[in-house]
DNA sequence: TAAGCTTCCTTAGAGACATTAAGGAAACAT
DNA sequence: ATGTTTCCTTAATGTCTCTAAGGAAGCTTA
């Protein structure tokens, strides 16, 4: 099916192209300027030729919207990998480092991640952004799992918390194959709830009434969570000049 | 100049039919629903009437989302005053509580609050949105200072503060006419974050994959920030049926 | 190699939207 | 009664999404 003819060449150079500019426009003039018509003029085409690679407009988001999700949760793999070694508190600390300077870096992008311009009250997000949605996820989980079953962190009485809630993770649990039980994913998803959402209000601008440079505050909220899940914090390097291999952990 | 004369009454009808029409449409078919024809059909105007009102698309949705901004600071005011009696830490939660109230009442309205269809990169949020959002912040930030006053809670060393972090506290606290001291603000801004984060991840499903309910999550991220500004924790009155006085603090 | 199928792109066009311009009619002020 | 202001209308421009119909080229197969 996907094979290597000159026409299958062709089109995958186009779908390339195509996603370049989306995310050439939405960089440099805002969403609302990502428009088939603009896409079009921009790879020297007319508007309709679009639709033979898309069938409408929220594919085109939508298919964009996934590639920016694979490219952030790539980042955190990478930042997550390129220090294999060290234990899983250090990864983690690297992973969410990696997830904020993939945020900062591409704030148009990140906020597409998870306000879509597709995401009408009543919608349904296409399936490939809920996987993708999935696969980001997972990464926090892994490294989390992982610290789980070298050194168990603090964990509360089940008998503590509240029963609907416990009810729901226990449902979350089964979803990610009782790879913890549902008091360590408790703590899990409390600290995922308050790294991912400080950086989500970063992002929207909901803080800059207060500060101007978010990063020791993601660096205190990193250090509660170390805290919380019983690792070392450590701080971040200060800037990293690109070390002899040329593995670049940030652009993917 | 605002008068009451006979056209000075229609127009101000006229631009309550405005906003509530660009209401109804958001509510029942979404932002992208909500246009300036589609306004103004609701009303059995043709389009460009509504130009005597709004300059243009963007200044209705501002004032609209500016209406909502109030309408939720209202509605915690409200639910803040309704227990005016009771120590501050009581009216906090019932604050922060009102708040999700709405959020949840009325998600549409919030989602526009904090991600506005207009907020593209780069533009300014008109000053009526940025007036507002100071009054929305304002209530949370009274009521600590109340705490404060009454009963200080724990706070760090500045010492142990990242310099640049108590750089920026300074500036804030300069803003809000050191009403705390740095310290006490960075437990203030810390909490809030929690809150307002914590709502606007709900509010934008990024935490359905593993909660149903978020109603015990909010519960609990109340029962920190109790602990953390050294107030007792109470539980939510199960339901409240209206009691005698008709005084509604829901919808305004 | 020639006929036929597929793919890619074009132009034309319908329908919706934002916005400006020009004009009429009613309300108001003097 | 006259002139001005206010409110609304229609007309028109240029944008957008998306469908339809057709041409040209690439691929397949006999």
């Amino acid at each position: 099916m996907a094979g290597t003819s000159r026409r299958d060449r062709a089109r995958r150079a186009t779908l390339a192209e195509i996603r370049e500019a989306v995310r050439r426009l939405l960089v440099a003039q805002g969403s609302t300027a990502v428009t088939i018509n603009a896409v079009a003029r921009e790879l020297g085409m007319s508007g309709p030729a679009l639709y033979h690679y898309f069938a409408g407009r929220d594919e085109l988001v939508g298919a964009v919207t996934a590639d920016f999700f694979a490219e952030l949760t790539a980042a955190m793999e990478a930042a997550r990998d390129a220090c294999a070694d060290d234990p899983p508190g250090r990864r983690l600390l690297a992973a969410a480092r990696a997830m904020r300077r993939w945020a900062i870096a591409h704030p148009a992008e990140f906020q597409w991640i998870f306000a879509s311009p597709l995401a009408e009250p009543g919608k349904e997000p296409p399936s490939r952004r809920v996987a993708a949605g999935r696969r980001f996820e997972r990464v926090f989980l892994d490294l989390t799992v992982e610290l789980w079953k070298a050194r168990r962190f603090p964990v509360p009485d089940p008998a503590d918390l509240a029963p609907s809630l416990l009810e729901q993770l226990r449902r979350y649990c089964t979803a990610i194959d009782e790879v913890l039980p549902p008091e360590a994913a408790h703590v899990m998803l409390t600290c995922w709830t308050r790294l991912y959402g400080l950086l989500c209000m970063e992002v929207l601008h909901q803080l800059d009434f207060a500060y101007s440079d978010m990063e020791p505050v993601f660096e205190e909220c990193l250090r509660e969570i170390s805290a919380r899940l019983g690792v070392d914090y450590s701080p971040p390097e200060p800037v990293r000049r690109r070390p002899p291999a040329p593995a670049s952990d940030q652009d993917v």
